[in-house]
DNA sequence: CGGGCCATGTAATTTGTTACATGATTCC
DNA sequence: GGAATCATGTAACAAATTACATGGCCCG
């Protein structure tokens, strides 16, 4: 049900075709909930079949433009309410448990090419966050998020570093007699 | 595909049986990579299937113990070879981006609900981190794994305080005249 | 007039969730 | 004897991914 309510969220903001969701989800929702045009479409006329949305107008090129309508408001208002669910999946992160099963040197290659990444996602997300700040609720609220993204790479890439030096450590055991079991 | 290679992953570290791999999900993949036993014993009978993996004992209560085969490593290895996804979804944070939907009081109270899920994880976290390691491969990339949690759980209450204080500071601008648009 | 972007959809397949279903063993 | 835990499965449904499919508009 996050897609319908993410949805629905969207256009409690104002009128987008589906297309410009499709964009948005891309630009601002990418990190938490990705979702593709396959997939939003049809929930759009599924919104509209179910009265939570409306098409108030359209345009070239077969644009549709979608409004919220009020049972979609509360509808939105009722999902902001209820406990999310905490569970979250990480493939990236997965690879960690397994690390094991790789030589020191393949492990400490993987973690590099992780850097890399979180590097990458951090420079995204600080560029973000120089862009001039509208002081609307919407943008307040993404900014929220945003912050949390910086944050999390910044976290990510100390605890990337770390790790490395463990597994260095494990590899040549300074001083010490070899502990390895 | 990545349920199918950590099943094969913690099988590369000895045979175990469904019920196991389960509970092994439960108590070490959950905060990863999510499985219930519904989606667990069809996709044993598949690496079975395809020789991944072989049944190699069975005891009592229809227990069946599966062991690894050479295919089966070969093919793990060649997966932790492979570039990660690194798409995430966050049922939760994903309603960070609408809390400026809430009245400032129900956001700060949705902020708060969260922070004592992260407390408890965090506290979870915490308390496995105590427990003796035994330095063993896979004990040790577990415990990498765990510090990422610990870091992660903390980052999150921090931010989650943080941004509480922002929505307080938006309620009411302390000094300044209201500078909302 | 061609490439890029705007714009919307469907179909097939894979994955994942929830509920249903059953039965053995162990411990109190 | 009854509750908890061990132990394995299937079925129905929902969600998500990938590929297929089409066409208009605008800019150079």
């Amino acid at each position: 049900m996050s897609l319908r309510h993410s949805l629905l969220g969207l256009l409690a903001e104002q009128p987008r075709t589906g297309y410009e969701l499709t964009r948005l989800f891309d630009e601002s929702l990418l990190n938490v909930w990705p979702a593709s045009h396959s997939q939003i479409y049809p929930e759009l006329a599924k919104l509209a079949a179910d009265g939570l949305i409306r098409q108030t107008a359209s345009g070239s090129r077969g644009k549709k433009v979608y409004a919220i309508t009020p049972e979609g408001l509360d509808e939105v208002m009722a999902w902001l309410r209820t406990e999310p669910d905490h569970s979250t999946k990480n493939p990236s992160f997965l690879r960690v448990f397994f690390l094991w099963l790789m030589e020191p040197e393949d492990a400490v290659a993987f973690l590099e090419r992780e850097e890399l990444e979180h590097e990458a996602k951090l420079r995204e997300f600080e560029a973000k966050a120089e862009l001039p700040v509208r002081d609307t609720s919407r943008e307040w609220a993404f900014r929220l998020a945003l912050d949390w993204g910086v944050r999390y790479e910044r976290e990510m890439l100390e605890w990337n570093a770390w790790a490395r030096r463990v597994i260095e450590e494990r590899r040549t055991p300074a001083g010490s007699a070899r502990a390895r079991r």
